[in-house]
DNA sequence: CACGTAACGGTTGAG
DNA sequence: CACTCAACCGTTACG
């Protein structure tokens, strides 16, 4: 587990198979793509495939997010409780209805669209396995949870863990599943138009921290938490509690394209050196008062070029490209200096630089 | 050569 | 609690 990431791929780049790349990266293929840069140069300068770049860049000219999906889990489920509390409903009212009767019903009373409506086979499960005996007190409906969202938490957030700084107890989650930090209202399917957005990004002051983008031992151990990082420290721009439906509806399309593109990296490209721990403690984890990075995130943004990333984060290491490798072949793109100086301070990557 | 994308081998996490 | 399965990942290779 712990060893598994270090993959080197054919243009040198640190990956880690099966596993998003770090956000910082992906953030900074877009940030290039906005400045101009083909694609291709992209690829190239971050060490990242192009189909990868292809695939991000894609996404978030779609979607306007550059995070990962929601790896791993399943659906949504569909048997709600309030979808199961209308099934019972439904046969207790006519004990011999059948399980397609129900799914009209379900779609007719819209308890259900045609998207989340459970299949006639899920149905007679219902009917067999919660709702045999309707004697029982069916167990959702003391809780009687709002179901949609429920419905539809899917992907709301990851609680995931950070083994180095987690208890040494093994245990999983560093908050519980009901996680105070994006709750219930932030809740998003799994489809994509979801939590991560560019503006959402802006909150972010993790992803950009050296270790992620360096891979290696700091290589981000949950990326897909990311998701949850900005909701958990975003609420600065939007509401301080977090329940800030606009940023949500903000996120299903992004505002705007490039301009705050082009500021949010600087202001998040802080750092450091506690990420992970942003959700070390369960306790802290909702304003985590250590935050700094929102007194930052105004102050120092450089639009373009200057971008001045914070020293210990980003040390412009790559000078955009090894002239050997690439220089001999042609010009790598049609940079202004200008743009080559935003670059390489920009992306930052602490590569290797052993090629060739 | 640049780029879109399917195939592939991988990880993840809800059920 | 181990397993299954379907989601996602990035790389690679192909067109």
């Amino acid at each position: 587990m712990e060893q598994t990431y270090g993959e080197v791929n054919q243009l040198g780049g640190v990956f880690v198979n099966g596993r998003p790349l770090p956000n910082a990266i992906r953030i900074r293929i877009v940030e290039l793509a906005q400045l101009g840069i083909r694609p291709c140069d992209i690829s190239r300068q971050l060490r990242v495939s192009h189909g990868c770049v292809s695939k991000i860049l894609a996404r978030y000219n779609e979607t306007g997010s550059i995070l990962p999906g929601a790896i791993g889990g399943s659906k949504p489920r569909v048997t709600t409780p309030n979808v199961v509390k209308n099934i019972r409903d439904y046969k207790q009212g006519d004990p011999g209805i059948f399980a397609w009767e129900i799914r009209d019903r379900l779609l007719a009373d819209g308890v259900c669209d045609k998207y989340n409506v459970p299949s006639v086979s899920s149905i007679s499960r219902i009917l067999r396995n919660k709702i045999g005996n309707l004697s029982q007190p069916n167990q959702y409906e003391s809780s009687k949870q709002p179901p949609p969202q429920h419905a539809l938490s899917y992907n709301h957030m990851y609680p995931y863990s950070y083994p180095n700084t987690m208890s040494p107890s093994g245990t999983k989650m560093g908050n519980p599943p009901g996680v105070p930090v994006t709750a219930g209202h932030v809740s998003i399917s799994r489809a994509w138009p979801s939590v991560h957005t560019v503006s959402n990004i802006l909150g972010i002051r993790a992803f950009m921290d050296p270790t992620a983008i360096a891979g290696a031992e700091g290589y981000p151990p949950k990326m897909e938490d990311w998701a949850s990082v900005n909701r958990t420290t975003f609420p600065s721009a939007h509401s301080v509690n977090g329940i800030d439906k606009s940023a949500i509806e903000t996120d299903i399309k992004y505002p705007q394209p490039s301009s705050n593109l082009s500021s949010y990296v600087p202001a998040c490209a802080y750092s450091a050196s506690n990420q992970y721990g942003v959700y070390g403690g369960p306790a802290g984890s909702y304003v985590t008062p250590g935050h700094h990075w929102q007194s930052q995130t105004t102050s120092l943004s450089h639009p373009s070029s200057g971008v001045t990333m914070h020293g210990g984060d980003i040390h412009s290491a790559m000078a955009f490209k090894h002239p050997s490798r690439d220089g001999d072949r042609k010009p790598p793109s049609p940079l202004s200096k200008q743009q080559h100086e935003a670059l390489s301070s920009v992306h930052g990557l602490t590569l290797p630089t052993s090629a060739s």
